[in-house]
DNA sequence: AATTTATTGTGAAACAAGTCACAAAACATG
DNA sequence: CATGTTTTGTGACTTGTTTCACAATAAATT
């Protein structure tokens, strides 16, 4: 048992993510093709990287003529194209479970949250589109859809119980919003965000000259 | 006007905010003092970069006897101190911003949210602890509240307008939920938070075999 | 068809981050 | 109080990432 903290989100992946997004963009402002300096600027990045970026997944362009924007796509899409239409399930269904279960973007991305889970009985009974389900059918769930990810947002407290629920129960991927460095096993994957950290990161740099 | 990408928040401050996360825990179980290495093994990092971040930051332990806990949680928050009770708002009280504003460890971090934005009006009526105003009233509050750093949670296609209007109050930090990479100014930080990316990545991972 | 121009693709160079290795210091022990 | 043990603090080394520089080449122009 070993916790997983070295930083899951490559940096050369989060940079396809925002190609895609910038993509996307330029696609809907009526363009076909597409310069590694116009992506690099759109996306904050060098003309160099960007291309470097596409050099390593082997993503080609046309020289002089650049990319073609829907071959980016295609490609980008191709490097994740197994994960289409994973399921995934929500344990924690406050404040910020309801919002997340309610997020139209993850369907447009192909990623289904199918169940959601809480202790707390009173939520049990209300609706988000998707069933709110006591814990003990969680691991039903998972077998009938084969769920390897799940999203954690239970209070701090709970997050390591809840992270060992999960683990036994087969999940191998866990988005953790509580503010908890999970002990799992070294081959489960967790991503932890924290919202605390993130607003006073940005609160630091408003207020360093930098 | 040139979007900032790169990434806002350094490995090295993430990192002294993962330290304070296991301290506080080291702490709550008794402990006084602590080591680098058992730092290391709580926070997933070596020994050597616990000591070499301690280092960066001037902090100083004891040879042999290692780091107290109480001096090492002060001189982190002595990084982080000229910050506290800083004001922020939120702008778009659809689910997350809900979410956000009644999240309480923001306070626990000397965070306040002193107020949120909606365009509307029927979301200006309901209240979560805080007051949901008009977008007109948002210059006045700014003003009132010395606030420098904004959460938005708006809708994506109104994202960049919403920022634009942010960075005409005066607004010089932003913590981004909307899939958007937003243009402002050189001078202004933004922190994009992308839940999508963050959970497509864990399923790249929990498929990837590394 | 030759020449010019613009852009990719990628090794090499520069830079940044992380690990190693060990001297220096603090404490414990006999 | 000398000796042994442990842990810090950091300079040197290693590894990883980004930028530079330019050859290769596709398209445009003459
Ligand atoms: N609200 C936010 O904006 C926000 C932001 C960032 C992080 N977080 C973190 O996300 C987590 C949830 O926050 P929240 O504000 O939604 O809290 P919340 O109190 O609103 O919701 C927690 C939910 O988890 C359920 N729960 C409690 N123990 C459980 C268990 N053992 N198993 C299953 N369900 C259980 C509760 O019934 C409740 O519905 C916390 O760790 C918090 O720190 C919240
Ligand atoms: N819901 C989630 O879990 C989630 C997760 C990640 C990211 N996001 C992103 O956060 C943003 C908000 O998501 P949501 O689910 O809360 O949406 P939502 O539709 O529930 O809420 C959006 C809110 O913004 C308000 N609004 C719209 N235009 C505005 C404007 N120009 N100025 C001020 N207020 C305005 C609306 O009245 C509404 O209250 C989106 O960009 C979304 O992609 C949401």
């Amino acid at each position: 048992m070993k916790q997983v903290t070295k930083h899951v989100i490559r940096n050369d992946l989060k940079r396809l993510f925002t190609y895609r997004l910038c993509l996307i963009g330029f696609k809907r402002k009526g363009f076909d093709r597409i310069y590694s300096y116009n992506l690099g600027e759109e996306a904050g990045v060098t003309a160099e990287q960007v291309r470097k970026d596409f050099s390593v997944f082997k993503i080609k362009g046309n020289k002089k003529s650049g990319y073609k924007i829907n071959d980016l796509l295609h490609a980008i899409n191709e490097i994740f194209k197994y994960q289409h239409n994973q399921h995934v399930i929500v344990v924690g269904m406050g404040n910020i479970g309801k919002a997340l279960v309610q997020y139209k973007r993850f369907i447009l991305r192909k990623m289904v949250i199918v169940a959601s889970f809480d202790i707390d009985p009173s939520k049990q009974s209300k609706r988000f589109g998707i069933p709110v389900m006591p814990m003990e059918m969680m691991g039903e769930i998972i077998k009938k859809f084969h769920v390897k990810v799940a999203i954690l947002a239970v209070p701090d407290i709970s997050a390591q119980d809840t992270a060992n629920i999960l683990v036994d129960q087969g999940i191998t991927g866990i988005l953790n919003f509580a503010p908890v460095i999970l002990k799992v096993p070294d081959d489960i994957i967790v991503s932890n965000i924290n919202l605390c950290d993130e607003l006073e990161s940005v609160i630091y740099y408003t207020q360093k000259v930098m």
